[in-house]
DNA sequence: CGTTGACTTGAACGATATCAAACAGGGTGG
DNA sequence: CCACCCTGTTTGATATCGTTCAAGTCAACG
């Protein structure tokens, strides 16, 4: 193999995903065994517990995590952007629901194939370790905020969650307004991520609203007026 | 090196912690890296937020993983059992509080020299990210119960989670009972583990006590009398 | 035998859920 | 272009579960 234009050279998250840690030899090997797949809002990516046909990672878009009890209430385990990695590698089973929320851009990788090239490349491996990391993180402190935090706390936690995901992107941050974007997740989505009902969820952002912290231009456009207030109130009981 | 008799062969985690993926010649590097530590209660093994002197096996005992918000408020978001691995490789701060919960008999390995090691030898790397996964699993399974599910639901679902830990051990299964074992944790803990208050905790014992499904001997030593009616009320409204 | 700390129990309160209705925007067909 | 629906969202009234505050019990220990 020389050096031949890739697709992965025009890959709009190349140097963030997991494959950023690749060599030139490596990636043509990955590049070989990608395919790009592009899944309408709703479409299902992965069943709970079923096995995975591939893993991916996301090149733009939304992806939604859940689990359910079995009368159907729900909870969004994670949620994951554009160069997240998409299944759990060296696992029979998916132990979630993984489904698009937006849009969804994916380059997808056989999963016998790709768990081979991981085996194969140790620092492929570690690189998975670290997002594996990342995403314990992210697991281990929205535990916190479900435990131990109000509807109050737990809407301005998830509004500065996504505000700080959506410009670590790049994109879909709306004009010039440094805090103003367009929320992935609709009402009901808000309040699976949150342990909460459509309906508190909704009477909290109205309470923010009216106290002049956010503005909202229809339901799903979010300015954050003052990103202070916010912080605080995330943080602590009282304004 | 030669086949000098180790302090790793007569450990009594050896087969089921990470090291159990290392051969002759790694397990003797580890073992002269490894530290003895016994601690009792209470003891703080490491600080939110701080850098960790080192890395450990749990040989015997329970360890919680604690996180706080500024005003007290804590949610315990993990649990560690013997041969669990503690601590965060490749990562420079610790993210949650480690706190011994029993006496606690701890392998410990240095920092910097423990990566080392993890970096030289693939097998024991996965074998840590394997282990990753599992408390990944842990973190997402409890984001459902703590997001969704109601009390009564809770701590079904805590008796039914400390019994299987308490049994897959082999330890502390009390006398001949099949479902017979000592609770590592007071109530407050247990509190902190499932997002309520201690008296919510009382309430629910008391209610599954008066239900005969549990058996209460003292506070600590529970017997489950039902496991089958346990299991039902961990995943569903009714009993 | 009094003190201490962990746990249990009780009564009242409050935050969030539940149930129900009104509202808004966007597409469709007339 | 308008009437109509469809779905998602907001708002309101009430109910409920879990918290809070306060006492009371119990076992361990000096």
């Amino acid at each position: 193999m020389g050096e031949h234009p890739l697709r992965c050279d025009s890959c709009a998250v190349r140097h963030r995903a997991v494959c950023g840690a690749l060599t030139r030899p490596e990636i043509e090997r990955l590049s070989a065994i990608a395919h790009y797949k592009t899944l309408p809002p709703g479409q299902i990516i992965l069943r709970d517990n079923e096995e995975p046909g591939y893993f991916a990672n996301i090149v733009t878009g939304v992806v939604k995590l859940t689990k359910s009890l079995g009368d159907g209430r729900q909870q969004i385990v994670g949620l994951q952007f554009a160069s997240d990695f998409l299944g759990r590698p060296f696992r029979a089973f998916s132990p979630y629901h993984a489904e698009a929320v937006t849009d969804v851009q994916l380059c997808t990788f056989e999963k016998v194939q790709f768990e081979r090239l991981a085996k194969e490349y140790h620092d492929f491996e570690h690189r998975l370790f670290e997002h594996t990391l990342d995403e314990l993180d992210a697991a281990q402190e929205w535990m916190l905020l479900l435990g131990r935090k109000s509807a109050e706390e737990k809407v301005a936690s998830f509004l500065l969650m996504v505000a700080r995901r959506m410009q670590s992107i790049g994109c879909k941050v709306l004009g010039n307004a440094p805090m103003r974007f367009e929320l992935p997740l609709a009402r009901a989505e808000i309040a699976d991520f949150l342990g909460l009902t459509i309906e508190t969820v909704s009477r909290q952002f109205t309470r923010l609203k009216v106290d002049k912290i956010i503005h909202l231009e229809g339901s799903r456009t979010i300015a954050v007026i003052d990103p202070l207030r916010l912080q605080a109130i995330s943080e602590r009981a009282d304004g």
